[in-house]
DNA sequence: ATTATAACAAAGCATATGCTTAGATATATT
DNA sequence: AATATATCTAAGCATATGCTTTGTTATAAT
């Protein structure tokens, strides 16, 4: 009855998604995302309707990414405090190689966009009660292996915790490397 | 020998500061800027040389209006740990007015702008020294006062204290109150 | 009073922006 | 084979963008 599309549509996606992660979402042109995404404004536009929604289709398109390619350690069953230690270091790697951290698109996008944006906030809430979830199953995989105290409140502390990585993800694009280690020591230092 | 400026250049530079605070580097243009300064495009251009200058200029701005208008209290002689409690509160208050916090200007164009941009991770990096000289301050005040132990390390905890400023900027934006005053409760509790 | 200079307002410039339309092409159904 | 429909490319649209130019006005020195 009709003609294939040549793309698919997940592909570029996650194509769109870099582009936003790369360059904020205001710097991100549809000439741009075309170019990356690899296909026609006409094809972007009939499969996302509008640079604000693919924008939104990009954020959840993240979630589904650092899932797989960031937080995969983190989200293995039975992941506890040590875990998350070698997690949290990782926001000081970057340093060595010299390369520039780019962020989390989801914190990155926080600061820039408009608070009154409904839309964007529902999506930023998502992400970060998701991160919560993840770093609430740490703590009680933790406890259960003797890691941490067996009182600890775990839901004060996922809320801790998800304030650090917030805080991490906006200092590791532009404090020194012995910052960001003292940031992750004193932070782990609660379980103490 | 020439006509007088019928603004005053500091006036209308504070302005310019609050545009970008309120919409960011990106969605600000120079014709909202015209219209906030209340000054023509001409006038800009002769006193900022371009939209990226007067975001420099306007970062250094804030460091002194926050001097004077945010961090008034933790700045005075012997502020300490009670102060900075009190201060970090103060991330929770816009919940109850309702109000939509719109971030530290410094935080939001650290997720926005470029990381290559050198002159403006400059100026964010002067601003976080700032708070962090600030923090070292009222933490040997604390120590002075008998606060905190005396062998707390000021500057590991400077760091760890703009971590989690940093992480707070973030967070009340997007975050219900309670999991703001976790982040505060626990990031204290370091200094017992 | 004349002149030189700098500030002013407003129009203008080239280009970039988000999004749409027009016409060609391919494919599944009849 | 003919038709209908969804996809493709590429050009186009109105408006917004950062920045400049033009011509006028005010002021200080001559």
């Amino acid at each position: 009855m009709s003609r294939h599309k040549l793309y698919n549509s997940d592909e570029v996606l996650e194509k769109a998604m870099h582009v936003f992660w790369n360059n904020g979402y205001e710097n991100t042109s549809v000439r741009m995302l075309e170019k990356e995404m690899g296909i026609n404004q006409f094809s972007i536009y009939s499969s996302f309707s509008n640079k604000h929604n693919l924008f939104i289709e990009s954020l959840k398109k993240y979630r589904e990414y650092v899932n797989k390619n960031v937080y995969a350690d983190l989200l293995k069953p039975g992941a506890r405090l040590k875990d998350l230690e070698l997690f949290l270091n990782r926001f000081t790697e970057h340093k060595k190689t010299g390369k520039k951290y780019k962020g989390c698109l989801v914190v990155n996008s926080t600061g820039e966009i408009n608070p009154a944006d409904d839309v964007v906030s529902v999506e930023l809430n998502n992400y970060y009660m998701f991160i919560k979830g993840m770093l609430k199953t740490v703590l009680s995989n933790s406890i259960e292996a003797g890691d941490i105290s067996a009182d600890t409140d775990i839901d004060v502390y996922s809320n801790f915790l998800l304030g650090v990585m917030q805080g991490l993800s906006v200092g590791a694009k532009v404090l020194p490397g012995n910052q960001i280690r003292d940031i992750i020591k004193v932070s782990l230092s609660v379980f103490k």
